[in-house]
DNA sequence: TCTCGATTGTTGACTTGTCAACCATCCGCC
DNA sequence: GGCGGATGGTTGACAAGTCAACAATCGAGA
């Protein structure tokens, strides 16, 4: 995905703000946007940086090896690994190579349905999710948490639950098709 | 950049919670953190899908086109470029190699210096992001805008931007090399 | 029971971005 | 004036994701 901010602090000369007339006329709440896209950008770089730098793994695998933890017999349907980290198909495809190539995961046919895989989480993924955990949830808490007061916080979470829920009509969103029981 | 989620809504079994025990001990606001990844990956990938499929552009060359238009003069040098559009030097080389491609930008030797070269929108690139603003400004509302009461607004507005401002040690923000006057 | 459309995961071809190396130019300082 | 480290932009090699096409399997209905 392209993921890009859109406008940072637009014009920061002083009196001269000619030559720059407004193309597009801007909507009120336009600068929140703004700095949604800005904090995002930044914040998960830095994020990217850090756990590679320290456990060698991309936000993505580490979101992954999250997601696996968290489901019932630390096993997952490739299909519903995609949609929690929101990836294609092909993409979780890909991304589970790369953590079963460094021993992290194993792919296990699923009981219950001959076309399915589910990607299991290793005793050594486990180890390396527990380290990376560390550095991600400190990184969150330095850029993210620490900058934010309480009412700050509720106030982003009420409200940007509201935005990521349905978001209309798009990708059907599948919530069925738990692991055959641990 | 890697674009994830970290965790959508971590378990929806009623009363079977059993089996995943949590690995990672969850901070107090990291649900905040979680919906914040969340509302990006949905809005955004959506909003490219619009652009893309209605003037054939992505999220970050429309992004770019408006930078550009923004700046006096109509013109930036690719540096300055680069850093609002947050994208490595090589990255806005590539896309300001397809917006040329596609005769939206035309690259200029840049006076003051002769390393330098600008991105200057042309009158086909003003007349792009003209039409492709309003798609923009109207998804942006629909998935953003619309969902959030203006409480909500003022709230994410300053404390992302607080989020989003120097974040500590890194890359350095250059914010001078403004164009030699248009 | 068989058939046929839908679903699952993988693959090939491609896109878009990164990093590291490169050359040209700039500019403070001897 | 000229040297040498910083800076600006491009390039090659690669990383990680997308889409479209595919084979295997599922499952509802004739």
């Amino acid at each position: 995905m392209t993921t890009t901010t859109e406008a940072a602090r637009v014009d920061r000369a002083p009196a001269i703000a000619r030559a720059a007339a407004a193309v597009v006329a801007d909507l009120p709440g336009m600068s929140a946007w703004r700095s949604f896209l800005h904090a995002h950008a930044r914040i998960t770089r830095r994020l990217d940086e850090e756990l590679q730098a320290a456990h060698g793994l991309s936000l993505a695998e580490y979101d992954a090896l999250l997601q696996i933890s968290h489901s019932p017999g630390r096993r997952i349907r490739m299909n519903l690994l995609a949609e929690r980290v929101i990836l294609s198909r092909s993409g979780i495809t890909r991304l589970v190579d790369r953590l079963e190539a460094s021993g992290s995961v194993e792919r296990v046919a699923c009981v219950t349905d001959a076309r399915g895989q589910e990607a299991a989480l290793t005793p050594l993924g486990l180890e390396r999710l527990r380290a990376a955990a560390r550095t991600h949830i400190d990184g969150v808490r330095r850029y993210f948490l620490d900058r934010l007061d309480e009412p700050d916080l509720a106030a982003i979470e009420s409200a940007l639950e509201r935005v990521a829920d349905p978001l209309g009509p798009g990708r059907p969103t599948a919530e069925d098709c738990a692991p055959p029981e641990a």
